[in-house]
DNA sequence: ATGTGCGAG
DNA sequence: GCTTCTCGCACAT
């Protein structure tokens, strides 16, 4: 944000990142489930082929992606052991990176077995108390190995790349002591760069770049295939534009370049070859989405395809449970032999309510909450699966399936969703207020409104992205500035009011749910006392019927109520100035580690740092050496008692009690509810420093939604919309119509402020 | 929003 | 000769 990080954001060896790939990842993960393989020839079997092997097996000339009988023919006493089933090295893959996590925050998974991690941070931490680190060498390898110095470049970056050469020596010990991880480490001023030195000397070895040594680098590297981003269609392409190396991409003609990809391409592959990289590490978060498929000899029977999609999902939804968040959308995946003999893979996916799946509480002080079908649910499912599965294949046709697959997507936070109301109230209030204001209109002035858009348009607009710029050196890191919206709900169960999608077809029982509505709204709500209603002294009577909604049962519907971070060391906070080389000022992909960066907090612009005093391991870890037992991060009694150091937080002043609620109804009369002067939920101060139109356009919607949902009892929906057609071939339009109209009546009503509250807990 | 394609490991 | 099992993103529709 401020000028100076801006400045140094621009700085070309600013950064210090750290590339870590596992050694032969799957091989190990076995190596270590059975220590009698180290010393045998090892390969991890999927189908026909050796996905990887160990170092044993490659000496006797296995490679990756071998066909079992070639590498058998190669190697007779080949060990095989079945890796189709990833849950081992997910595993170690989550623990891993949880390791890395007590070093900085900014750890970015890129597949299961490598990380970046950007260390700026900690460098700089070294740098400014750890006055010994200053004056040690570098460990490992450097690049180029003939004696070159990091000191050839004299920007700064030298002391800072040596540091971080300890720092990656630091973690691979760990990971071995930890974990029995062996690895490579690159060292590097940015992503590509740290990633593509890192695998000069393998194995578990680590090497650094010099940084003026970038671009002779890259042209060493040669095969345009090495640099990351360019796969085997773009290489194909440079191919034919007479590329074929990288030093001759560093070379080319750029308007014809242009001409051929497009300016945005072109740049991007440019900036590649010359090793230049501005994307930053994101943070990884949960996933997006969790697939599964199974490759298979062609399968023509459909009782067989029935049968690979339960037992699919049965191992599928053992993932969704670990994960806990509720997902919305399933995926089916099908690759099938077309006439021509080629093979096409093909997709279709479909919504279904969140009541499929259930919440169960595991005991426990955490009360970690896991997720499990509901009742019936499974069969629920595979009855849309295998909808889906028509949709792709005719079944009045012979086919053949070789791979099939199932993926759900569209998770829903628990307790946590970003699409709140400060997220309206925050940046560019002017048109986020205009569509929290017209959708409650909308709302208020046609509670009855027939037409279907008039409900569903606010809604997208408001939800949409705002227009996000890449660099082009983003290039293959890049993602989208913001998160997938999160799907807001004003309950866990799965009503209708869940739904803000501006489709509401795929919601609707007629595409993926028959069960009708009524009980549904029979369960909707909850007598249970909220901690807040406990809290604040709350003592009106529970009201039972499922209708009616205590105002101190709601809460805000953001993460910001989030107050159990569990705290790193080292927090996203970074020293000024790396900052935004973090990533975290930006912004950053939410993970429970970040500090408590509210968005209401924002809305007084009032976000300042704090220092406090933090466990610093740091400067311990600095001096530490290979021999003396590893000055663990997660180890109390060493970080303890160390140096205090100012770490900057995040932190606002008076966020301590955004969540009371300040004036509180206490029943759901509307007289009680005249007498509000803030919904409840929502820090007054924040309220207030609201324009007062606004304040009263929120009240009043407040207000009147309250009352809805008071009178309107059941909320009926006014019709089950049509039986989807058995046809085998669905007409998704029709189906699609007919569930939008069917619901929108009471979506009419759902669509009010409420959405943006969620019971408490 | 959905589906396809590409690129990563 | 392009295999496996995933995951994310860009692009077009």
């Amino acid at each position: 944000m401020d000028f100076a990080s801006v400045l140094n954001k621009s700085e070309p060896h600013q950064r210090t990142i750290i590339h870590l790939d596992m050694d032969c990842f799957y091989a190990q993960v076995e190596e270590i489930r059975d220590p009698t393989l180290r010393t045998r020839p090892l390969g991890i079997q999927q189908k026909n082929i050796v996905v990887t092997c160990n170092y044993v097996a490659r000496a006797q000339g296995v490679r990756k992606l071998m066909l079992i009988a070639e590498a058998q023919r190669l190697c007779p006493q080949l060990v095989l052991v079945n890796g189709e089933d990833l849950a081992p090295y997910r595993l170690m893959s989550q623990k891993i990176f949880d390791l890395l996590l007590n070093y900085t925050p900014a750890v970015e998974k890129l597949g299961f077995d490598e990380d970046f991690m950007d260390v700026s941070a900690l460098v700089e931490l070294r740098q400014a108390h750890a006055p010994e680190a200053q004056q040690k060498p570098p460990v490992g390898h450097i690049c180029p190995s003939d004696g070159t110095q990091l000191t050839a470049c004299s920007c700064g970056c030298a002391q800072r790349l040596a540091i971080g050469t300890r720092i990656a020596q630091e973690i691979r010990e760990e990971l071995h002591l930890r974990l029995g991880i062996t690895c490579c480490a690159g060292i590097a001023y940015n992503k590509l760069l740290a990633k593509l030195v890192g695998s000069q000397n393998k194995p578990n070895q680590q090497t650094v770049l010099v940084s003026t040594y970038a671009e002779e680098f890259m042209r060493q590297l040669n095969d345009l295939q090495r640099v990351t981003g360019i796969g085997q269609k773009t290489q194909t392409l440079l191919l034919e534009a007479g590329v074929a190396s990288v030093e001759q991409l560093q070379q080319c003609d750029m308007e014809f370049m242009r001409k051929k990809f497009g300016f945005e391409t072109a740049t991007k592959l440019r900036d590649l070859a010359f090793g230049r990289d501005m994307s930053s590490v994101r943070p990884t978060g949960k996933p997006k989405t969790i697939g599964m498929e199974d490759s298979c000899k062609p399968i023509s029977v459909l009782t067989d395809v029935e049968e690979k999609f339960r037992m699919l999902l049965l191992r599928l939804v053992e993932q969704v449970a670990e994960d806990g968040r509720i997902p919305i959308a399933i995926k089916v995946v099908l690759r099938k032999k077309s006439a021509d003999g080629k093979s096409h893979r093909e997709t279709k996916q479909a919504n279904f309510l969140p009541s499929l799946f259930k919440t169960i509480c595991s005991m426990g002080e955490t009360g970690v909450a896991k997720v499990q079908l509901a009742d019936g649910a499974l069969d629920k499912l595979l009855k849309i699966i295998m909808r889906l599965f028509e949709r792709i294949v005719d079944l009045s046709k012979p086919f053949n399936i070789t791979l099939i697959g199932l993926s759900f997507s569209k998770f829903q936070e628990r307790k946590v969703g970003s699409s709140s109301i400060a997220n309206f109230l925050i940046k560019k209030t002017d048109l986020e207020v205009q569509s929290i204001t017209s959708l409650t209109n909308t709302s208020l002035t046609s509670p009855t409104a027939e037409s279907p858009t008039t409900v569903s348009s606010p809604d997208e607009a408001a939800f949409r992205s705002s227009p996000t710029t890449f660099k082009p050196s983003d290039q293959f890191y890049r993602r989208r500035a913001t998160t997938a919206s999160p799907i807001p709900m004003l309950l866990d169960n799965g009503s209708e009011s869940a739904a803000t999608n501006s489709d509401f077809s795929d919601f609707s029982e007629t595409e993926v749910e028959p069960s009708p509505k009524k009980s549904r709204v029979g369960r909707l709500l909850v007598s249970k006392r909220s901690r807040l209603a406990a809290d604040v002294g709350e003592s009106a009577a529970d009201v039972a019927s499922p209708s009616k909604l205590r105002v101190c049962d709601l809460r805000l519907n953001s993460r910001d109520s989030e107050k159990d971070f569990p705290m790193s060391p080292t927090t996203a906070c970074t020293p000024s100035t790396s900052a935004a080389a973090a990533g975290s000022a930006s912004t950053p992909r939410f993970r429970t580690i970040q500090p408590p960066n509210t968005l209401l907090n924002r809305i007084d612009g009032s976000l300042r740092f704090v220092t406090t005093r933090t466990a610093s391991r740091l400067s311990s870890n600095a001096s530490s050496t290979a021999s003396s037992p590893l000055p663990s991060p997660m180890d109390d009694s060493v970080s303890a008692p160390s140096t205090p150091t100012a770490m900057p937080m995040l932190h606002h002043a008076d966020a301590a009690d955004n969540f009371a609620a300040p004036s509180v109804s206490t029943s759901m009369s509307t007289d009680a509810l005249s007498h509000i002067a803030c919904p409840a939920g929502v820090d007054a101060k924040v309220f207030k420093e609201l324009p007062v139109e606004l304040q009263n356009e929120l009240i009043a919607s407040w207000r009147s939604s309250l009352v809805a949902a008071v009178t309107n009892g059941s909320g009926d929906s006014s019709s089950q919309s049509a039986v989807p057609s058995p046809s085998s071939t669905t007409n998704a339009a029709t189906a699609r119509a007919g569930g939008t109209t069917a619901t929108a009546a009471s979506a009419t009503q759902k669509n009010t402020l409420y959405r943006y509250f969620l019971r408490n807990k």
